[in-house]
DNA sequence: AGCTGTGGCAGGGAGG
DNA sequence: CCTCCCTGCCAC
């Protein structure tokens, strides 16, 4: 296999690299049952753009002149990660008087560019990459998961306040291993040396946990501290090291204290879950029980504790809470065999280490795998060119209303296709690897698929869906990292290209569909949403007719049948729903459902959409008046109109800002703020709203949901009435304005009756404010 | 000290 | 009222 994708180094059943200090790598092997260890020599590096800048930089160092026209001229090479450091600063000293601006940091300087992880600067430069020549399976996998005490009224446990302590550890492998270290029969500190033993006899290569790095280890590590258990459970017995650490999933950041253990990998199922659902967007939370029914993996019969009754069956019926920590930890251990089989197979591939590669993005790997190259050819590297994408995936609207049947066509892999159609590339990669590494993952993806599907075993079959769903993320990826401002074979020219065409590819197929005699309703980047010509009736018609449009389209360029519709609700862009031909609903978009609405809103509006898809207009009416009459005798619980939200920024950042005037107060942040929790970046926040009057200020008078008091409901009835009628108002544009307000409205004088009501289909004029034709018919 | 992109909608709050 | 700006959530 190529040496791009895969290294240069053969197959050696290499699990972990961990530095051992003084420019020394230690190296993991996993024979069959053992693991052997061995020394390696490293030298750390890094790029410089002018030779002069290392000039006094007077320790033992190599640098070599790169060859191409890259920014980063120069290659330095050190005899270990302290001296590199110290030349770091030589450098930023240098620069310092020559322009007299010294950069806050190293990271801000462009005439040096590090990569600042040892492990996978080793592993780049030796061309190596961890488990090749291994499958999944063997790796020796530890699961772990605790329960802690908490003392006093307060929610969460503290591991800094006295009389909090571990009360069970839960552990268990992936051969069939369980224990259960359990507090009530020794003390804390004789349940943690009981830890350290058994992580050592049993010698995992990972240590899996949800919200582990979150919550578990960093618990641990303090109680550790207290009770003077030093945790040794390092391959060369030392301790973790920890550092607080940060990444994001799509739009939101994550904050974790990164913990770093000799020779194994620490895999947090709770980021894999989050990072899966960054992609999906389909999941409510991302708490372990909730996860592990999304993916159907809780096990039968499954003991269920609310978190903050812990300390109660700790206390008065602790069997019961030996069975729920054993049941956390099968179900991490499901959940990480479910999403961790594809970060190992990136791993393979992509030099770095397999805990870090699951924590960070795929531009960062798409570089690495671009920086091998270079610095195997000893060719100098490019710095991130200045600017900015201008455009992106084209978007329109055609019709609104409910219609149907419908078909969804899209183009197949649309911006990985046109990159290799037009050869489209960053112009600074000048040994061309961008496109040899696209179309080698592409066609490795799709021999892999095809082996997939040839298969028969089962245990085959997910491994290779496992291994072609990775290649499948790094593929599209390509054309976000050539938009990507900090990579350094950025190209927003080229980025542009690739949008422009696809742009025009959605055209052309739109012409083709009417030009065929169908109607398209909505379009969005790829994908086409369309009511087919009249003379295509049921799924093998349109099947047929979905390939004659993909034989229209230019040659490398593949439509395909994504699904068909009895019925559709065109709401806006990106915002619709579909109705299967088994009945099920689907919802897209945030302007119909949103996870930031409160729990009845959600509820009512599905139940509306299901209703509205089967033009059950009665339906609609009753709905309407069960949701009112439920909130104006407050018979809601609070889950059901409490928001949710999460937080983006942490809250020194919110303060300052609101501060500074450079954003408003907002409800979610001021309840994080009033209830004192120490609260992270992503964390969820779910309040309500009080007072008596409709339109008060949220953030004056909201409260998190754990003050409400069902005996003693102080709830805004008022707003949460007025929020109905906005979620109805959704509906507005569907029917005629006195058919809307029968529909939803409280009963009068004559009972409701549908007759005659039905949902009307609206056109969209193209770039038209529909101030004209909407404010006509006031009563 | 970690991050792939653009396009689009809703809602809250401030201020006219 | 309305407009503007910001944030959050979402489609692709």
């Amino acid at each position: 296999m190529s040496d791009l994708l895969f290294g240069h180094h053969p197959a050696e059943r290499l699990v972990a690299v961990h530095p051992a200090g003084d420019g020394v790598m230690r190296l993991y092997f996993r024979d069959t049952d053992r693991v052997r260890i061995e020394e390696e020599r490293f030298f750390p590096f890094f790029h410089l753009s002018r030779r002069e800048l290392l000039a006094r930089y007077t320790r033992r160092h190599w640098i070599k002149e790169l060859t191409g026209p890259g920014f980063y001229r120069y290659l330095c090479v050190f005899e270990d990660w302290q001296s590199l450091w110290e030349a770091v600063r030589t450098v930023m000293d240098a620069y310092a008087a020559t322009t007299l601006e010294r950069p806050e940091s190293f990271q801000n300087l462009v005439d040096l560019h590090l990569l600042t992880d040892p492990v996978a600067q080793f592993l780049l430069q030796t061309g190596r990459t961890l488990f090749k020549g291994m499958a999944f399976d063997d790796l020796v996998r530890m699961q772990l998961d605790i329960e802690t005490y908490t003392s006093g009224p307060h929610r969460f446990s503290n591991p800094r306040k006295a009389g909090d302590r571990i009360i069970l550890i839960a552990l268990s492998d992936n051969r069939g291993w369980e224990h259960m270290i359990d507090g009530r029969r020794r003390t804390e500190a004789a349940m943690l040396r009981e830890l350290v033993e058994l992580v050592r006899e049993r010698d995992p290569d990972v240590i899996e946990g949800h919200n582990i790095l979150g919550f578990d280890l960093p618990y641990i590590l303090t109680r550790c501290g207290s009770t003077g258990v030093p945790l040794e459970i390092g391959r060369d017995g030392s301790a973790p090291v920890t550092a607080e650490g940060r990444t994001s999933f799509g739009d939101h950041g994550v904050e974790f204290t990164n913990t770093d253990i000799a020779g194994r990998h620490v895999i947090d199922t709770l980021l894999l879950v989050q990072s899966y659902d960054a992609v999906k967007r389909s999941m409510e939370s991302y708490g372990l029980k909730y996860a592990a029914r999304f993916f159907g993996l809780s096990p039968e019969g499954r003991t269920y504790v609310e978190g903050d009754r812990i300390s109660w069956y700790w206390d008065n019926d602790p069997a019961t809470l030996v069975r729920y920590a054993f049941d956390d930890v099968r179900e991490t251990r499901a959940l990480a065999e479910h999403l961790s089989a594809s970060p190992f197979y990136m791993a393979r591939v992509v030099p770095g280490s397999y805990g870090v590669l699951t924590r960070s993005g795929s531009a960062a790997k798409i570089e690495a795998l671009l920086l091998r190259a270079y610095v195997r050819a000893r060719q100098a590297i490019p710095r991130p060119g200045e600017g900015a994408q201008t455009s992106g995936g084209y978007t329109d609207i055609f019709l609104k209303g409910l219609l149907g049947p419908v078909v969804h066509a899209d183009v197949e892999s649309l911006y990985p296709s046109i990159m290799l159609l037009h050869r489209i590339a960053p112009v600074s990669d000048t040994l061309g690897v961008f496109l040899q590494l696209l179309g080698q993952l592409t066609t490795l993806r799709l021999e892999t698929k095809r082996a997939m599907q040839a298969s028969a075993d089962p245990r085959e079959r997910s491994r290779l869906d496992a291994m072609q769903s990775s290649f499948k993320i790094l593929i599209n990826s390509f054309y976000g990292y050539l938009g990507y401002g900090r990579a350094l074979f950025n190209d927003f020219g080229q980025a542009d290209r690739v949008t422009t065409t696809g742009q025009q590819i959605l055209r052309q197929m739109m012409e083709e569909i009417t030009k065929h005699g169908g109607t398209v309703i909505e379009v969005d980047t790829d994908g086409v949403l369309f009511v087919p010509p009249e003379s295509v009736k049921g799924e093998q018609a349109e099947r047929t007719f979905v390939a004659l449009l993909s034989s229209r389209m230019p040659r490398g360029i593949a439509v395909a049948f994504s699904g068909r519709y009895s019925r559709m609700i065109s709401f806006r862009k990106k915002n619709y729903a579909l109705l299967t031909d088994e009945g099920r609903v689907i919802i897209k978009g945030s302007s119909l459902i949103s996870r930031s609405m409160e729990g009845f809103g959600r509820s009512f509006i599905r139940k509306a959409v299901e209703l509205l898809l089967q033009e059950d207009i009665a339906g609609l009416h009753r709905l309407y008046l069960d949701y009112q009459t439920r909130i104006s005798s407050r018979k809601l619980h609070v889950k059901e109109f409490a928001r949710v939200e999460g937080l983006k920024d942490p809250l020194a950042v919110y303060q300052e800002g609101v501060l500074a005037g450079q954003r408003n107060r907002s409800a979610a942040y001021e309840v994080a703020l009033a209830s004192g929790h120490q609260v992270k970046t992503g964390d969820r926040i779910a309040y309500y709203i009080t007072g008596t009057d409709a339109n008060v200020r949220g953030f004056e008078n909201c409260r998190s949901v754990d003050e409400w008091n069902p005996n003693f409901p102080d709830e805004n009835t008022a707003f949460y009435l007025r929020r109905l009628n906005e979620f109805a108002a959704k509906f507005q544009e569907f029917f005629l304005p006195h058919q809307f307000r029968e529909i939803f409205s409280p009963e009068d004088l004559f009972p409701f009756d549908p007759a005659g009501i039905h949902a009307q289909v609206t056109p969209v004029a193209a770039e038209m404010d529909e101030s004209g034709d909407h404010g006509a018919d006031e009563p």
